[in-house]
DNA sequence: CGGGAAGTTGACGGGTCTCAATGGCCGTGG
DNA sequence: CCACGGCCATTGAGACCCGTCAACTTCCCG
């Protein structure tokens, strides 16, 4: 068993990042909270196709949501980082049609699937939240879905590399030689619609720009702006997010 | 002006698809609605990239939404059918990411964007089913995310004309000669991450497999089964779902 | 009858995939 | 201490799916 975590000490509250909450409800969430618990790296979380599973928030570490074929072609629908909420799908629509696996090792809040629509009824304002993480993941589904349909290789991985950048920069995890940066060239092309091998070549000629490093398992990227450009991205700003 | 109709009439709650809802919520959802409109063939119903748009529910006609990139390349990013919810992600996250076009000509349900918070507190069961549409709508992006990244052209097409025969099927469209079709090449291509020609190609090549029909703005699948087999479709029916 | 939108077809080039082989890193075990 | 195997990254060669360009037809509607 893992030492458990008081929700209103939760270290992910502290990094700026997300929402304060009221007393009453972080007293509800630490009530609605039933364990903790660990996975390694390449666990499953939630298997594709099946039901009764729990729902999560990630405290620490990375994982990834992916549907496969049954070929065994597989398509990575979006990366997790810490305070991204696991498990709506299956608990609202009732059926897990993807499933959830860890990048590194992670710790997960697990809360009761049954006390779910006891949220809404007594904190409304929590269930308006988990409405907010639901629309938020899709958003980013939605960009990776523009990034397959119409972006070429080399803008496709630009736009990756910059999405995650943020994303690991807006949960605090950016230190001076950049974000961590577990996911491996196999992970890149399941993501991206790409092969492995092209996406290697293509990586490698965007790091001949200069634009960026992957080193040690961390990410920096020198030139935002530069990459920015080159990915041909809005950059819409999220602001601050709430956490469950 | 449009004659309005009362939700508690709605033509749409009475084709079985939809799940039941109180007299309470009808009569809130009624208040809750401000207004009918309509909207031509073409014509825009969300802005990409502006604030401050409408909430509405398509209550008849098809639409989709999409986002592009600055030299025009366009991405669909899916299909809207009557009783889908529009305009939820500006509401939540602030800003419109994606724009929303008519297909065909369309009548929309608009709502009081100022109420929504309201209809969490007084209604926590409609916000829940809020929360159903928003899973169920990323369900979707999902989907074609995974058949953009990882299927052949061939593959993606059979996928999403089935897709559309389900849907379509599921709010009461069919008749002898299939559903409605409003869908062009040009939009399939868009949908599908394909270039125009190639759609058409590949979609003749479909056509001389006997699987389907297209004619006079008509979709008949004559083999649904066979059409599931080529598209590697996992199937995963789904029950009554909300309307608001 | 004219014009524009949608659909169709052929030729050609290129971006991406597949197959194959190699090197680096690291943990394991002899 | 070193040999070994496995995972990951890298690179070349050739094939193929798909994109681009261009032309034409069909259909619809004014």
């Amino acid at each position: 068993m893992i030492s458990e975590t008081a929700c209103r000490e939760c270290p992910l509250r502290s990094c700026g990042a997300f929402a304060a909450n009221t007393p009453e409800e972080l007293a509800f969430i630490e009530k609605f909270k039933t364990h903790e618990s660990a996975a390694a790296a390449g666990s499953s979380i939630l298997d594709e196709g099946r039901s009764g599973a729990a729902l999560y928030t990630l405290l620490s570490g990375w994982a990834f949501r992916y549907r496969t074929l049954r070929d065994g072609r597989r398509q990575i629908l979006n990366f997790l980082l810490p305070g991204d909420f696991i498990g709506l799908h299956e608990q609202v629509l009732g059926a897990a049609s993807h499933g959830v696996e860890a990048l590194t090792g992670v710790r997960l809040c697990a809360f009761d699937r049954n006390s779910l629509w006891d949220l809404y009824r007594t904190h409304p304002a929590l269930g308006y939240d988990i409405t907010w993480l639901s629309a938020h993941e899709e958003l980013i589904v939605d960009e990776n879905l523009l990034s397959v349909g119409r972006r070429s290789a080399l803008e496709r991985i630009a736009m990756l590399l910059l999405q995650v950048y943020r994303r690991a920069q807006g949960v605090g995890l950016d230190g001076p030689h950049g974000v961590p940066f577990p996911i491996t060239q196999q992970h890149l092309a399941d993501a991206l619609g790409l092969s492995l091998v092209h996406t290697n070549k293509t990586l490698r000629k965007l790091h001949g720009l200069g634009l960026h490093d992957i080193r040690n398992g961390r990410l920096k990227i020198h030139n935002p702006a530069a990459v920015q450009r080159l990915a041909d991205d809005p950059a819409t700003p999220v602001r601050a997010r709430p956490l469950i």
